[in-house]
DNA sequence: TGAGTGATTGACT
DNA sequence: GTCAATCACTCAT
């Protein structure tokens, strides 16, 4: 009996992301990491989500956390693409981003929310709802669904226990929308968030 | 050194 | 619809 080809693929290998993937220019990026699958190895359990929504945060970018240069806090994002950078807001919700452009430059991309794959019942314990819609319905109830902390700031997102895969083979995105973001002050009307239009797993349609 | 702000969420009116 | 929670960081004294 032969393999399903989903399995095949991660037999494989081929749902890895090549490094150079992450290389892409920032808006690229954002737009190519929806229908990409965030994945947690815990211990307790894997953890997926399916990327339906992003937001781009540039250079020369007010709204960039690395807009005022380099600090501790954002030391990730100006280190080499692939890499994870997260952070505190609000003093008590983490959002996840993975880290683009060039080492040295400040850019990254932010995940807003995805559709929950595999894990379910973990996150639902670890988010204390029963709706499975609020499990990954932005940027700081994926990152308590999918047990993502600020020990995972700088992490390599290539390989490891937290990484990015490729869409299953034969997978894309129906549609996507392109909007300004949100919840930021500054460079409000920059339609730098994309999403899968009608995806009922995204934050805000 | 202290005030102000923030890439959010959930509880409450 | 409004608003509090809570802290790392920035900026103005």
């Amino acid at each position: 009996m032969p393999d399903s080809p989903r399995r095949a693929i991660r037999a494989s290998g081929a749902s890895r992301l090549p490094r150079g993937f992450f290389a892409q220019p920032t808006l690229e990026l954002a737009r190519a990491l929806l229908g990409c699958r965030l994945v947690h190895e815990t211990e307790a359990g894997r953890l997926i989500g399916r990327i339906v929504e992003t937001e781009a945060y540039l250079r020369e970018d007010p709204a960039s956390h690395s807009f005022r240069g380099r600090t501790p806090r954002n030391a990730s994002m100006f280190g080499p693409p692939g890499r994870a950078y997260v952070y505190l807001v609000y003093g008590m919700h983490e959002c996840f981003n993975v880290v683009s452009a060039a080492e040295g430059v400040g850019e990254a991309v932010l995940v807003r929310a995805l559709e929950p794959l595999e894990g379910l019942q973990l996150m639902h314990a670890r988010r204390g709802t029963s709706d499975v819609r609020e499990l990954c319905r932005g940027p700081a109830k994926l990152t308590q669904a999918l047990a993502i902390t600020r020990a995972h700031d700088g992490v390599d997102l290539v390989r490891g226990a937290l990484r990015i895969e490729a869409p299953e083979r034969g997978f894309e995105p129906a549609r996507i929308a392109q909007r300004p973001r949100i919840g930021i002050s500054r460079a409000v009307d920059a339609p730098l968030r994309f999403l899968v239009a009608g995806s009922p797993w995204v934050s805000r349609p």
